[in-house]
DNA sequence: TCACAAACGCAACTGGAGTTCTATTAATGG
DNA sequence: CCATTAATAGAACTCCAGTTGCGTTTGTGA
């Protein structure tokens, strides 16, 4: 994976080399200086690469963070099978809140995150990361239904969408901390209130 | 409200006058041309303040945008009593939803939220902010608490905490639009999931 | 193998954010 | 009212992110 640029016209041989010196040079500074300490010209003379080339193929270090996320997160996450929906949407939210809790996969996280507020091209990545990992949770609120212990209605997006939520808006809204607690509680009440039928279809979310 | 700089010696008169235009400059430069089209040059010009005087009291458009933050977000919010627990959380993640739904409010928030990822003087403007909202929300909890309508043991901040998660994370996170429907679906599983008592105390927020 | 052009390197340039220094204004206490 | 000095104004400066132009390298297709 990884080889070559995907929109490129010429994505083999040096540009790919490039491309891997200028994403490891990235992920070098990220850790040793922090995103704020993180310029152009440091990725540039770390990667060995001129400063021109990477205005030119991507104009900003925003740009270059955006396409080193879109490559972590390019490989598709296991769907869990524990026998239980509840236990299923455990598997999920803690799997999420560990990936939260890795320093270098959370620095990278923050600053799509913070990008993705006003820069539409990191907004694209991470709805498109998020629309991935809903529609392979979608899959555990299917198989719950199946096995009727959510009603048939259930939307599974929304279903996905509110096990994730909690320990997200910890993170990046209210400013508290996370544990695996609230992976366990988040999949607890999403977990009840599907039950409960609290997410119906309908009304929510008209492209199915 | 809004007189006078509170860490300051000569807080009165010019100071005063000069805070009110920067603020005033401030709302229009990010109606006109948004966040990233707003310098500290044209704020200066449009207030017809001098650039220098920006410098020295803020430093930088970010720690502007936050003082107008806690400026804007200062006065307490009333605490609803319909009567009811789940009538009271509807009523707290309406009026939250509904500020999100406002353009001008929702701006602020969003460049607050975008720099706290990696700003800590905007993270502590949104935390405190937070941390009012929340212990104002606490007490919806504890008079549902008193009626009986959740265990004794109930954490009444994560109760809050939960409630907002949701359109927040929504937002800021999965990039997907709020509604009052989204308001009213969290106030709905917040307060199941409370009766069923999801939020025992201990464990969490350690120092009450 | 060869021609073409995509991608890159390099150096000089530009523009504007942020700083420094000094002079001026006006809020405050007495 | 007056002296003091906090706060501001203004101009000139520094510095570096980002740009431009052009020459060089190298991947690609024929």
């Amino acid at each position: 994976m990884a080889e070559g640029v995907a929109g490129s016209v010429r994505p083999g041989g040096r540009t790919a080399r490039t491309r891997e010196a200028v994403m490891g040079a990235l992920v070098e500074e990220l850790s040793e200086h922090g995103y704020s300490g993180t310029s152009m010209e440091r990725i540039a003379t770390r990667a060995g690469v001129a400063k021109t080339t990477l205005y030119r193929r991507w104009g900003g270090v925003d740009q270059i963070v955006v396409e080193l996320f879109t490559d972590a997160t390019a490989t598709a996450i296991p769907v869990p099978d524990t026998g239980s929906f509840e236990g299923d949407l455990r598997e999920l939210t803690r799997s999420a809140v560990g990936l939260l809790l890795d320093p270098l996969a959370r620095a990278i996280f923050d600053i799509v995150v913070g990008e993705a507020v006003h820069n539409p091209v990191a907004r694209t990545a991470l709805t498109q990361f998020f629309d991935r990992r809903v529609r392979g949770g979608a899959i555990v609120v299917e198989r719950a239904v199946q096995r009727g212990e959510v009603p048939a209605d259930t939307d599974p997006a929304e279903v996905i969408r509110q096990a994730g939520a909690p320990y997200f808006a910890r993170i990046y809204v209210t400013g508290d901390p996370i544990s695996l607690q609230d992976a366990d509680r988040a999949a607890s009440v999403t977990a009840l209130a599907a039950r409960e039928g609290l997410f119906p279809l309908q009304a929510t979310s008209p492209a199915g």
